[in-house]
DNA sequence: ACATTAGTTAAGTGATCACTTCAGTATTGC
DNA sequence: GCAATACTGAAGTGATCACTTAACTAATGT
């Protein structure tokens, strides 16, 4: 389910945006308000809680409510399952490659 | 340059689709011609076509063209620009998350 | 030469995006 | 209780998206 094509369209598309990569980035460094996550950008609250929004239903951030202030954070494990599509498949490439590399080696050992 | 914003914003955008996806996959496993992306898709080549051009502009796919044939094949290096993105960002959340978890085990140690 | 194959390009369409503003709701400090 | 704080939600807008069809070019096979 880690390989969920509608959670990866999700994950990446909320990747695609530098504000909510920012934001992602900033979350790296360990957990933050909302405020606290809009403070670098250039627009209104309302936008960031909108990316917000976008970062929670893909997966890459859960928030939690205390009193009045939503706490955000990241988790390492959509990271991972992101991170682990595109290694897959630049190690099949990779793998493939060095294989042919062999065969070229081998072919040429035998003239 | 590899962290330049703008060529992330392409690459994860070109990545938040799933026919796209499905392309890289696709060329994950060996160079192939548009027609042949093109086959197992249930769209139009032009609008294939459309893709790869995304792809492409993106730096994760190069294409060449030889005759009539448009030959296709993955760019390692863009993958792993993305790919180590992610990592970056959570290997940085899990030493933090190690961090504190060493300081919570001296201080208890202190008691 | 002619038909087929392989891809390209342009224009159009409806859906989704990234915002904005504005009006609201809790929660907290005094 | 009252004001400031920390968000939340709805509605609107202009831009970009993922396609479609249709008309085209250029290379190849016979």
């Amino acid at each position: 389910m880690l390989h969920d094509p509608a959670q990866l369209d999700l994950m990446f598309q909320a990747l695609a945006d530098p504000a909510r990569r920012q934001m992602v980035d900033r979350l790296s460094r360990g957990p933050a308000s909302v405020s606290q996550l809009a403070e670098p950008l250039a627009m209104s609250l309302s936008a960031v809680v909108q990316h917000l929004n976008v970062l929670e239903a893909s997966g890459l951030v859960r928030t939690e409510k205390l009193g009045r202030v939503r706490t955000c954070r990241i988790e390492p494990q959509a990271l991972r399952a992101a991170e682990r599509w595109i290694n897959e498949r630049r190690l099949a490439w990779e793998r493939r490659l060095d294989r042919l590399g062999d065969f070229l080696a081998e072919t040429k050992d035998e003239t």
